[in-house]
DNA sequence: ATGAAAGCGCTAACAC
DNA sequence: GTGTTAGCGCTTTCAT
């Protein structure tokens, strides 16, 4: 264990409230016993205990995040734009993993509590759920909801992208490109408003929404998308183009195509959404709707800060950000 | 805020320090008192608070996790195992991402220290730093090394993979494929192990080891091995193979080959080593020596849990994962 | 400018 | 079994 506050004190001959205010730089100290105190504390390598500090203090500098999981560069992305912006102003994080579980994420939120974090940012938070971000305003503590739908019924900070213009310009893409038989396919966690994004285009093409075109599948990443294109092929129904909501999901509908000798862009195009780090490395590149990740990160825990200075919120933000379409290989054919 | 233990104590008609036995369920307790504090914490929605609990225990089932960057899927996986043993065994974790800097390595230290952890594990520390290894030891703190050279001077815990082995299999490889003027290309981060394991390969196979094959880089990521392509033909100097100390710059040096119309594997073969999710997902997919992440990050937390509770080291753990080879087409013709 | 004292919320050793 | 007391290390108000 280190030196404490009280021990220097008597090393110094003074109290330890003296110690104290000459360390956190109040000008109520002769300049004469700072110096003395501060050299004391350098000699010693005394360092504050920040579970003391925070405990009298009521304010920990510290902030929970909850990420679902780490298995794509998305969520490490975001964390790194949380991250930087945090570290830049003195915060640390406190990480929890949620797997997209909502039991998981309810275990995080009672952890947040307990350690008293002064914010907390949620990323995709479970709908189930969402009504934790009260149990965490009646502790005083702050949160900023990522990439969750902005149009949720929580009064409270969101930041995500515009999910329906990036369905928009996902579909529209693949209309401009001819298709019309266009397969809207997603997974477990719900995307309403890139369906409607979906949806907003085939209308103001004139081509009916055809719920056939509809696949849902309950798994995740690479397997539901080959799940999915398995799903399509059982149903007999023909399509020439696939959306798929997340870009892993639109991956393993490449491979199920590629299985089945199924030539991707000439028979069947392919639009993913996120633009993670391997879309861009494929053999048949993916086009994509790319989220601005990063900034997703950063706004998110500049808007935790800004709210955990001013405690009081006048009203809460919801900000979007703008996706655009990442034209590749995987809907382009080349010549 | 919420409700105290003095408070519900207060509510029970009990001192709080028998609330705090009742909900530690100590044994020393009336059943029915017990039931009647429990109701009463449940009904008020009690949650320790554990600034406090910590301060008075020493103990905070926090531990600190160095992260150099999230980038690729590399320390994104570790961290995962990491995170998994963590949360069953009821760990929190705090974050930190240390960019590969040494100042920053060492505020995460400060911090750690600061904020009273129980462990530390810190990957890829670097050489410079790795005497804070001390500074924690002072304070009780445990800490594992993971990914940093097992012949380190620090008595402490480590865990890594053979890299000596991994690079032996690498340039062991190109070798049985007929490679002779094999590259060594290594960027900032020093990897001598990885170097050794080639010049055994080599010396096994009667190849004289050429310096002049040997390129080293001071960049990162992929423009280290774009950058590396270019300072070897500079030189001018005739090679048919290339081993690139991580994935990210093989893939820098195949983007370099490529953009000169040099053929990959035809014109010059190239490994890898990590086994970055992209590796896989490449045109031409990426031979690449293995590491097994999530199990370097399991393995990393359940040293530390041991050494969290039994203070005493006896002696330290040095534990070597083995790497494999993933044979891909960047090596190998396909006819 | 400095000291004394109370308090942050919880735990544990000691009494009864 | 339960209450009392002291203490974890730091901050802050109130005296002086």
């Amino acid at each position: 264990m280190g030196i404490t506050i009280k021990q220097i004190g008597k090393l110094a001959g003074v109290h330890e409230s003296t110690v104290s205010r000459a360390l956190r730089n109040s000008h109520l100290v002769d300049s004469e016993t700072r110096d003395k105190i501060l050299e004391i504390s350098r000699k010693y390598n005394y360092r504050p205990n920040r579970l003391a500090s925070g405990l009298a203090l009521q304010k920990t500098s510290l902030i929970g995040v909850i990420i679902p999981d780490l298995m794509t560069s998305f969520y490490p992305e975001v964390m790194h734009g949380i991250e930087d912006y945090c570290s830049q102003n003195a915060y640390h994080i406190l990480f929890a993993k949620s797997d997209f579980k909502w039991e998981a994420e309810k275990s995080c939120v009672d952890m947040f509590i307990e350690r008293q974090v002064d914010g907390v940012i949620w990323c995709s938070a479970n709908r189930r759920n969402i009504h934790l971000v009260f149990a965490l305003r009646d502790e005083n503590i702050p949160c900023v909801l990522v990439d969750t739908p902005i149009d949720n019924p929580i009064e409270c900070d969101c930041i995500t992208v515009d999910n329906v213009l990036g369905g928009y310009l996902a579909t529209q893409h693949l209309i401009q490109l001819g298709h019309r038989a266009i397969v809207f396919m997603s997974d477990d966690v719900t995307t309403p408003d890139r369906y409607r994004g979906y949806q907003k285009a085939l209308n103001e093409a004139g081509i009916p929404v055809d719920a056939e075109l509809r696949v849902n599948t309950k798994l995740r990443h690479e397997v539901a998308g080959y799940q999915g294109v398995k799903q399509l092929l059982e149903k007999k129904k023909l399509f020439t183009a696939i959306f798929a909501v997340n870009d892993s999901m639109a991956i393993g509908a490449m491979r199920a195509l590629e299985d089945l000798g199924i030539r991707v862009p000439n028979d069947v195009a392919i639009v993913g959404f996120d633009d993670i780090l391997v879309a861009s490395y494929l053999d048949i590149t993916l086009t994509t709707i790319r989220q601005p990740k990063y900034e997703l990160g950063e706004k998110a825990a500049e808007i935790l800060m800004y709210r955990i200075q001013k405690s009081t919120p006048d009203h809460f933000q919801r900000i979007i950000l703008k996706p655009t379409l990442i034209p590749r290989k995987s809907t382009v054919i080349q010549i």
